[in-house]
DNA sequence: AAATAATTTGCAACATTGTTGCAATAAAGT
DNA sequence: ACTTTATTGCAACAATGTTGCAAATTATTT
């Protein structure tokens, strides 16, 4: 399923953040290449075969957090969904700059990477550092 | 602290609702008004001199969301915080028209009332539902 | 290629958070 | 004040997230 490109793009990721390649890493990353969507917690232990321990899917996450390979978007549950970072992200510093899409039918969020958002004024007073854009309604697949 | 303006206008929006007037949630409402920010469901068992017990907060928030009392804020950890909505929500269909701060020095969510949400285009295909915008960075008081 | 050093993983035990059924209690209508 | 209806609190449970430490894997050195 998935390809020796793919295959070495995410080894080449890996090394670029100066993380060791392993088994874990790799199929969470390969996870988030098929599913071309926001996966949260729970989906890497069901998604994959053979089910990762729960320890390591947090520790793994936030290492991909740290290291700005993924990010998080924003819910209004009480579930932490993750995407990869396409863009220019730093560690630490990392600034969405797409809007993300939660499909009301079918539950899955996905990033809208040609949609970026809108600047936004804010009252007197406050600086701004990062804006989250959350549409939901229906997507493409479920129309 | 609570003003006997603040009471009526409490036991007018439970009227409204068609919700029994109880102490339990006559409280969490002072707190929505006392606290001007969004809160999550830790707050109400701490912030109240007497603590509720987690089960009725609980009960009582999904009451007020189903309501249209309150709306749910996004945040990207496993946090849920709510905000009393202000403007004209009804059952099952809250839209929220403006902003979302949230201060990265003090953590508080504050809902910006006169900051509109701008409009966004989607791509094709996409049915827009609701837009929620959450703006992170430094409030006014932290300043 | 083997040995060592450094990192990562999995287990166990625990802490926190959210849920359900049911009996006790409190509110609303008469 | 009494009855009906709705709400609350308890207990037990389920799910989710965290920590320390030993075992296993990866990278590095020889």
């Amino acid at each position: 399923m998935t390809t020796q490109k793919q295959k070495e793009q995410i080894a080449g990721w890996l090394r670029t953040c100066n993380l060791s390649i392993t088994d874990t890493r790799v199929k969470i990353l390969e996870l988030f290449l098929k599913s071309n969507g926001a996966l949260e917690h729970g989906d890497f232990e069901k998604l994959a075969g053979k089910s990762f321990d729960r320890v390591t899917v947090y520790r793994t996450l936030q290492t991909f957090l740290d290291k700005g390979l993924i990010h998080k978007i924003p819910t209004t549950d009480t579930s932490v969904r993750y995407a990869i970072c396409k863009s220019d992200c730093k560690e630490h510093e990392h600034h969405d700059h797409h809007v993300h899409f939660k499909c009301d039918a079918c539950g899955t969020t996905t990033c809208l990477d040609d949609t970026s958002v809108p600047s936004i004024a804010l009252p007197r007073g406050y600086a701004m550092n990062n804006v989250e854009v959350v549409v939901s309604g229906v997507c493409k697949d479920c129309k």
